[in-house]
DNA sequence: GATGAATGAGCCTTCATTCAT
DNA sequence: GATGAATGAAGGCTCATTCAT
């Protein structure tokens, strides 16, 4: 399960770099079965042959991606204040977290929206073995630490939690659709996310909370 | 616009129905590029030539079954009592009929699904045409005649019903992803459906409904 | 080598001439192999059964189409005064015989004149044996009966008379490639080609003939 | 409109003269439509990718040998000697030109002559434009520095040209098509050719000529 | 270690021919 | 005898992978 790529990582940095780029652009642009070596390595200038000795095949190196992304995603968590225990304060810490790593990698968001939506038979087990890591540890540390006690208490909490993680996520992707690039996103975005954010509050807290 | 297949059509019931069924879960499977028109014809039985004689091409293929699925669809809507004027009660029976119909075609679901995740050049605006017309028809068909009423007056009615719609989508999809397939959904589920709207209607409805 | 088609000739005369007219226009535009048993029956209007059942492959078809143009040949030859004796005469009767026979079946010379271009391995044999026939017995009728005491005594006439066809027949060929098609024929081409005559004739004959 | 072709020209020599020969003589044979690429491969005994490598397809293939045999009768031109005057000998020292180029690469005149007959839409336009090249380009060097005067004074002299022409090239013609391989071809024809020259030489030029 | 030419299985599509009705 | 649905070999072309240099 664990593959680990010594000749790739003893290439200087840069040059890993720039194969890492071109190869998350491609498949992000392209999916993985569409996706093509040789945009590949023309855009990271490196050979066919460099590219198949370093990884052994399309589908390695894909899979190498998957990981390296996961990284990118602790790389959030790593960002946000585990201390506020209010969860809409919470979720907009991490989502600002997000924004801030999307803004430094733009590729690695890019290529895992495409994950998402990924469905080529050869990669599948695996891309659904990493979504469900990342929904579980996400929804782990994501709702670590949080206080329950603002809840109205006539309601399941987790239940609950799940109802707005869902809203949060499928409005996200609304609006993912909307925009071409997240270059697009100006603040109204996180506005309207605001107003939902007031609705499920006044509905789901106890009345007199805040 | 309007293309009909006569050829296909004069063939005995079963075999467009193992046709329909090869090529939807072809698709499904594999998206429309990576689809290979070898693995329905083997899966359906007939001849490489059978298949082109009947649709002229793979995309043409493709178009058909768009429009196949979008008239499972309006079935659905056909077998929902539009009479009922309480959302929770209009979703359950949507949701209902979708599921008596995903039992009778389960391979329209799974295409349908592969299709909102479709971006290959040749068939995209075909698909972005359904789209529209889905979402908007379902939207319209959906939420028509419902009593908004009985939403507490201090939220946007709209934005509230977004939140309904996503949760019970989510919780489907999150559903769909834990059976391996229809067969194994029992009652249970719908029990714990039940335990979501409890908790919806209990937050977004006023104080003393029903 | 002489096949004949039981089935073909036993159908009504008005069939037998529509399948041919549309197979003739067909092999005429397209040549052999790019030529389309599927439009063949689409012109002539029977089925692809029967078009089989007629002749047995494209192949036998094809060289019963080499047949039939022979005997249109033939007929051009039936309309030529024989009695003639002078060379240049004899030449612009036969083709104004053949200018006559076109007007009545121009399928069959744009036939013959793909004929000649034709170069598809599966029918290259009896295409070449048809043309060296044509050619063959042809020049044996062609120059029956010529009163060669008009030419020139100090040249061998064989091969003048060789030249004096090459010059005919390329000079055809150079007109059968500026017009589109032989309704645009007019009397200028009889004139230019009495002009290559005399030439020729002045050239070819003793000094004080006619 | 000027491509060339790296990858191809990088090959060695000898691979290149194989797929030139092979691609030049499965279009000689069959015509562009027809033309196999997998014979050319298989005769060639190179891969299937590697030819869609050099060129990029059976177009870019067919449009490169159309280049290739320019190149072969630019040759031949070269080796005229163009300060001869005398049209028959200056007809001759082209032939004998001819001649010698096409003992080193008889697959190009066999290409060149099934050009003449192609009719594929696809690279119509192309060989329409070569065509007129060549026929253009060749009459202006063919008949370059002719001495007219030498022929009688009471014929049309561009139309006697045209007779000469006509009768050389339907001579060769017919030459061609009684010998199997150039290899026969003794000076028994180049004798034959003489005899035509003589009787147009006495019968086109004034009585007193050389 | 790096290169990129070579490979060949696989893609979609066409069409002459067969054969059950 | 007539029909046309069914067949499958062959077409041009792509691309991940290999391997000699």
């Amino acid at each position: 399960m664990v593959i680990i790529y010594p000749k790739f990582f003893s290439l200087e940095q840069e040059k890993q770099e720039r194969i890492i780029n071109a190869a998350l652009k491609e498949f992000a642009q392209n999916g993985y079965e569409r996706a093509s070596t040789n945009e590949i390595i023309k855009e990271a200038e490196i050979s066919k042959g460099s590219l198949f000795s370093y990884f052994n095949s399309k589908k390695e190196l894909y899979l190498f991606l998957l990981d390296y992304v996961v990284k990118v995603i602790d790389k959030i968590y790593d960002e946000v204040d585990w201390k506020e225990t209010d969860i809409f304060k919470r979720i907009k810490a991490i989502g600002l977290a997000k924004f801030k790593i999307y803004k430094r990698s733009p590729q690695a968001f890019n290529f895992l929206k495409a994950v998402a939506r990924e469905d080529a038979v050869e990669v599948k087990s695996e891309v659904n073995k990493l979504e469900k890591n990342i929904t579980e540890s996400g929804l782990e540390r994501g709702y670590q630490n949080i206080d329950l006690t603002k809840f109205r208490e006539d309601i399941d909490i987790q239940k609950t939690i799940n109802i707005i993680n869902w809203t949060i996520l499928s409005f996200a992707e609304q609006q993912r659709d909307k925009v071409n690039s997240m270059e697009d996103i100006g603040m109204e975005i996180f506005k309207e996310w605001d107003e939902y954010f007031d609705i499920m509050k006044r509905c789901f807290y106890k009345k007199e909370e805040e």
